[in-house]
DNA sequence: CAATTATATTAAGCATTCTTAACTATTAAG
DNA sequence: CTTAATAGTTAAGAATGCTTAATATAATTG
């Protein structure tokens, strides 16, 4: 079994080889399409946590519900969330992403995909069909430990 | 052969779920411990690239050289990084992290770990050792696309 | 050596994003 | 029904981080 840190260990090589590369990518994306850090933050919180209230995604992002309220006010302006009535609770607004929105998100996960086509090119067949079945079950397992409803991010990247 | 795509997607997969978590774990442990999250991208780039110098660290992080020297003062004001002269070109200056700004990183890292565990628990012995087996082919061949020299972040794990 | 180029720093100004506090509207509780 | 609690917005001010421009020092070029 060898030593008990050898899973953790592996994880964090990974993760920070892959950290790198992708910080970078997702800042550049960021900087060269005009949205912030903190705009793709937070749409890709949306995303992931589905319709949800601006407290909800101040919360999820760390700060006060006035905050994340601004924040709002500037991506509803730029039209990529909308903000609507929840209609059971008339105090609460529900935030959800417009298809700009998504697209966004579509576009800033495209731009990671570079360096994903030449990682494919260093594998032999074997290692490829070993790593995709390893990551589906990391995936899979990672969604499990997930408290969010995972929309489906999944046909993102291939109706493209 | 499966579809052409199925690498990328299972990348493109596992990274949604795993980012989500990460980037959180990294917010939330930038705040906590009341450094910037510029802060953390700036030690993780030198930390990579080892010495470097302030234009180096700019182009890295797609800010100007004004912007990294005024990033630096603060970092070094925290003692989190050294500057000190290039005894071959005395224009530039080397930037090495201090023991201060070692430590920043690995406990940046360790604050993921408890994700890592979590998931590790939800593995079957084989499955963990199939992940095993593909992050670390993944990581080599991923190192092997990196530009940047890089220093070793394997050990920050484990003597910790 | 003189002029140019390269590296880093500093200063001033600007844009973004955060916080706290005040305010409105809605719901829940007594 | 009245009071308290909750959700969101707005406003004012502070902090952060960015840019450009000016400056100092060192290296390179002619």
């Amino acid at each position: 079994m060898s030593q008990p840190e050898t899973f953790i260990l592996a994880l964090n090589q990974w993760i920070t080889v892959f950290m790198h590369r992708s910080m970078q990518n997702m800042h550049r994306y960021a900087k060269e399409s005009g949205y912030s850090m903190s705009q793709i933050f937070a749409l890709n919180f949306i995303h992931h946590r589905g319709r949800c209230g601006v407290t909800d995604l101040g919360e999820g992002m760390g700060v006060s519900n006035a905050a994340a309220s601004q924040m709002l006010d500037k991506l509803a302006h730029q039209e990529m969330i909308e903000r609507t009535e929840d209609p059971t609770d008339r105090r609460v607004k529900q935030i959800t992403l417009t298809e700009k929105g998504t697209q966004v998100i579509k576009d800033s996960l495209f731009a990671r995909q570079s360096w994903f086509r030449e990682l494919e090119q260093l594998l032999s067949e074997e290692e490829r069909q070993l790593s995709i079945s390893a990551l589906k079950t990391l995936t899979d397992k990672g969604k499990q430990l997930g408290l969010y409803e995972t929309t489906n991010i999944t046909q993102l990247n291939s109706n493209n």
